[in-house]
DNA sequence: CGAGGGGTTGATGGTTGTCAAGGGCTGTGG
DNA sequence: CCACAGCCCTTGACAACCATCAACCCCTCG
């Protein structure tokens, strides 16, 4: 159930079997989000926060005009909402992309982990940071990539985080989004996202359509997006 | 020495006197940096973190060709790199914009306060997160604001977030800062940037110029900016 | 067969970047 | 005191990038 999560811990640093107990242990129960739901509301405040299981979710801000931003994608094994554990309310929407399932741990279950696992809290805090370098890559691709670029970079960014938890692999992963999702994440319109897809095709290194993204270049698509990994933090660290 | 950085964490959460005596405890020295220093250089393993105590920092985020993008601005009583903590090293750099003063806080220090003091630890912890709420509402300004918007934006938040800590009053504050550093923020160049403070000043509500803003009309200023001072997370919560 | 959502295309205009030049202020050295 | 250098700010002209509007296509599904 939350195997992926843990494949997402353990990418980064060692969780003792004492741990993955304690982990376990705090999941409450699961529920289950249609396509284009809200799963957490800005402002409204919170007591369990929720760890995607499956599908597709994101962070959105909008606008009262309704013009919205995709400030996050998040994918299995994602802690979508583990900030409003200290936070107690969000700055921003979690929005389900596709239907989606969560497993929902109560803020007491996560109390009780900052009480009496240490080094698990430094992991989970590990993982709101990871979010927030995350924020920083895409402040830099909306402030200084053009579209192509940004629509490289994040083709990118979603092979290597969806590889992690097992669901990528040989250049290759479902994205079951539309365009104009895609197009929110980036800061563009949608007319001028297609164009943009249809020149990165033109190029000959990367391919999406019916929701499969088909990498053929992955060198050739970094270098496109000046992509460097390292704000992925894909080392393990010691304890 | 570190007042303004307890002032900043009172404005959020309830310090207790032992909370207070580990952080000041946690202290090894102060060190000073010369404008356009490098505080921190990116991916560089380190061991110690720093609160800013006086001047203006920033992180920053630098292409091969030079061109950069900042990601958020640091002033007086901010923990700038509280985050390397859990990360071990940075994606981004830190800069000092100004000539400016930190207190140094070794990793092993922040160790021992997260062993002991589970409550500090989830100030802490808060603390990042609202750094990352920056980072998610900067996103939306460079994805979604124009020029202007996002011109109007940023004196808006560092008005607030210099009002906290005692450095700005009745519309007004000091900005040691170029334009093109501001332009560096904004992801515009320094000649849109110039233009679109003119503006902003023809509309009477802000001016900026010799390193002081005023601000004659914060509603209206806000008004412009589409500004929701909700991400700055501004109340005091519960133990 | 029709409706609806998603994708595609063309035309046009606004926003912003780039290049180039000049102005103003400040600090320094003769 | 003045000349000069250097940095920052400002302005104008032009081009690139991207948004908007509108129409149409394609596929799926009821």
């Amino acid at each position: 159930m939350i195997e992926k999560h843990l494949i997402k811990l353990r990418a980064r640093d060692e969780i003792s079997a004492q741990e993955e107990e304690a982990i376990r242990g705090s999941v409450a129960r699961q529920i289950n989000f249609r396509a284009g739901a809200i799963v957490v509301e800005a402002h409204q405040v919170l007591t369990v926060s929720m760890i995607l299981l499956s599908g597709i979710a994101c962070r959105q801000k909008i606008f009262p005009d309704g013009t919205r931003q995709i400030t996050e994608m998040h994918i299995a094994g994602d802690f979508t909402d583990l900030h409003s554990f200290t936070l107690k309310y969000l700055d921003h929407d979690v929005a389900a992309i596709t239907d989606c399932t969560f497993a929902v741990i109560p803020h007491k279950a996560l109390q009780e982990i900052s009480e009496r696992h240490p080094h698990l809290t430094r992991v989970y805090w590990f993982g709101t940071n990871l979010d927030a370098a995350i924020h920083r890559e895409w402040e830099l691709s909306l402030g200084r990539r053009n579209a192509t670029e940004r629509l490289a970079h994040l083709f990118c960014e979603l092979y290597l985080r969806l590889e992690i938890v097992g669901m990528a692999k040989n250049g290759q992963y479902h994205l079951p989004v539309t365009q104009a999702h895609l197009s929110e994440c980036l800061g563009i319109s949608p007319v001028h996202f297609n164009r943009t897809l249809q020149k990165l095709r033109g190029e000959g290194n990367v391919e999406f359509s019916r929701g499969i993204v088909k990498i053929y270049d992955f060198e050739a698509l970094k270098h496109t997006a000046v992509f460097d990994p390292a704000y992925l933090y894909l080392e393990r660290r010691k304890r």
